[in-house]
DNA sequence: ACGGGTTGTGAGTAAAGCAT
DNA sequence: ATGCTTTACTCACAACCCGT
């Protein structure tokens, strides 16, 4: 009904059963939709000004577009996730579906090579920073709330090498604490998941028990405790104001920036 | 089976919005 | 004012597919 993730827009040319636009809806994540959805909010806009049929367009409509968004300064991967959009969205032209068009591909190829696509990270820093400035700081029970969930989210970051889209889904019923150490299970499809298969996490314990995971850990599910009936949330991670709700994988980015930026 | 092309996904960033 | 969420956008990259 809302289409807040553009997926609704993709089919309005075919009325469906309601039953059978959520099963195409559910074929992509919202994230991907909310990016297909911006492409084709600039498709819709190209459309109209060239007055073109947003529904059918030729293929050299479509070469063009892709052109002008290269012309606007986008990077290779940019096109390449509008081509994306188009080819799930539109229907098939000359016989190809326009992501494999030839002449999509060999302009796709193109650009690739005018403007080729960097590695996300280009170096590297000392974890131990890090570390030592969390070692200074009071301990586990002296630590407000916001600090504690900085620490621990740092600590997880470290020690499970995850993305926080995995960190913040988290359940507290996935987490056993098992002789020497604390195991995590993903259950929740996950950006890297395969079908059945959840992902297991091996925390183990840390000589320095200032550092350590598994005792931090422990501390805060003992602290986050009492309000955990109100918020109901069944994740790990929970704000540190009332109600006390699910965070989003934003925040806990935005924690561990804050425990890099040693500025306290 | 591998390697290239294609598709689908989360991360990162900034800015706006919203509670407390 | 602060802490968090949402939105809009660009990007890198993992998974998938398929021809050889």
């Amino acid at each position: 009904n809302n289409d807040t993730d553009g997926s609704q827009t993709f089919w309005q040319g075919h009325p469906l059963p309601e039953a059978v636009l959520e099963l195409l809806k559910a074929s992509c994540t919202t994230k991907t939709w909310q990016q297909y959805g911006f492409v084709l909010t600039q498709w819709g806009m190209y459309c109209s000004e060239k007055n073109i049929d947003v529904q059918s367009p030729t293929i050299s409509n479509v070469l063009s577009f892709l052109t002008n968004l290269y012309e606007q300064g986008k990077g290779y991967v940019s096109v390449n996730t509008a081509r994306s959009a188009l080819s799930t969205v539109l229907g098939p032209l000359e016989g190809h579906s326009i992501g494999t068009h030839p002449l999509v591909s060999r302009l796709l190829k193109g650009i690739s090579h005018k403007r080729p696509p960097r590695c996300r990270y280009q170096f590297t820093w000392d974890v131990n920073v890090l570390l030592n400035f969390l070692d200074k700081w009071p301990v586990n029970d002296l630590l407000d709330l916001r600090k504690l969930s900085i620490k621990l989210v740092a600590l997880l970051a470290l020690t499970t090498g995850q993305r926080v889209q995995t960190i913040s889904l988290i359940r507290l019923v996935n987490v056993k604490f098992v002789m020497n150490c604390v195991q995590i299970a993903i259950t929740d499809r996950i950006k890297t998941s395969k079908p059945g298969k959840s992902l297991m996490l091996d925390l183990p314990k840390f000589s320095n028990p200032q550092l350590c995971v598994v005792l931090c850990l422990e501390h805060y599910i003992e602290r986050t405790f009492s309000f955990r009936k109100e918020s109901n949330s069944e994740f790990l991670l929970v704000s540190t104001r009332a109600p006390h709700g699910v965070v989003s994988t934003q925040t806990i980015s935005n924690w561990l920036k804050e425990a890099m930026n040693s500025e306290y």
